[in-house]
DNA sequence: GTCTATAGCCAGATAGAC
DNA sequence: GTCTATCTGGCTATAGAC
């Protein structure tokens, strides 16, 4: 129960005896097992990051066409989202407080690679399927379009002036319209 | 000072000796002066907001096209992002933090509306210049693709295996990839 | 291994002299 | 208004009995 703890309140704001109560074990058997906070934290957030990376790695290291794995991405990371809706924000907004972190995932077993990626783009642009575009680029606009909306869900609803319900009318929407609009961009006229 | 501070750790990581440290005053005159330190975060906050609130502002209210509202929206937003690279987390962190928080912001003067926005979309579509699309979606694909590249910075450099110094040069090109980008997909064809 | 008690620290807030 | 000193509470971590 460490790891909701942790999701919910990210390790600034986590409790060490919030995580005992909702394990049901006494405070101290906690650092018994796991030394401290910050060892406890780590395990967490490399646990955390084995549940996203494979999430990245859809949209980079399958045999599906580009279109295909936008279409994929958006609507898997959509569903993926339900299941774990506080991974994505702990993740970015943990990164940001401690932004060497990633030199820890780097071997990371699972850590994705996006050469592949953008070699395959690079051929689909040269076998005319795409306009020319950045590879990098375009990775970070598919992502951008499918983790944002979630990510500053309380700030975009306040903007459009959305209740819960509208706004997740809106999400719904998008697991095919966001696709449609990236692939829109990037196909020949 | 306090906003320095706040903008930097957030409600739960701020430290009312280091916003004294850094006002050069003693502690107990925040207390004496703001009363405590929630009241001082709020009147930060609202501070904030009117930074930000404007240039959500510029999308909407005034009188160019689509088009050119999406190309100054992310040219406006890149420059502003460099004279205040913590507000947008901040604001987005403390929002998902503090959801009903914008309530409170809601009698804000300058608080945004988009309603005008779907209108002008509702007509250029109408006129036959741009394809069919939810104002409220395209408001959202906008602020999603300029504002995650640098929210989620740490992120994405890592997955990217980018230095600073190449992040830096992908988001310069955004500048105005950002907006082609956009407008490629809700032109006709 | 599992518990209770408590050390030790740090932060927000206040009392009270000047 | 401005300061020093201190209270109060909450948190991580550990000592030590069982």
């Amino acid at each position: 129960m460490a790891k909701k703890v942790f999701l919910k309140k990210g390790m600034a704001g986590a409790r060490m005896q919030e995580i005992a109560d909702k394990s049901k074990i006494n405070k101290s058997l906690i650092h018994y097992y796991f030394k401290n906070k910050q060892t406890l934290y780590e395990i967490v957030f490399n646990e955390v990051f084995s549940v996203i990376a494979p999430q990245i790695d859809i949209i980079i290291n399958d045999d599906s066409t580009i279109e295909d794995k936008i279409r994929n991405f958006t609507s898997n990371y959509s569903s993926f989202r339900q299941q774990h809706p506080d991974l994505s924000n702990f993740v970015i907004h943990e990164l940001n407080e401690n932004p060497d972190f990633f030199q820890k995932l780097k071997s990371h077993s699972k850590f994705p690679n996006i050469t592949k990626f953008k070699l395959q783009v690079d051929k689909e642009i040269h076998q005319g399927k795409l306009i020319p575009i950045n590879g990098e680029q375009l990775f970070i606009n598919i992502i951008s379009l499918n983790i944002f909306p979630f990510i500053a869900e309380p700030f975009i609803r306040g903007i459009t002036n959305c209740d819960q319900k509208t706004y997740k009318g809106l999400l719904k929407v998008r697991r095919t319209e966001v696709a449609d609009f990236i692939i829109n961009s990037i196909k020949h006229k």
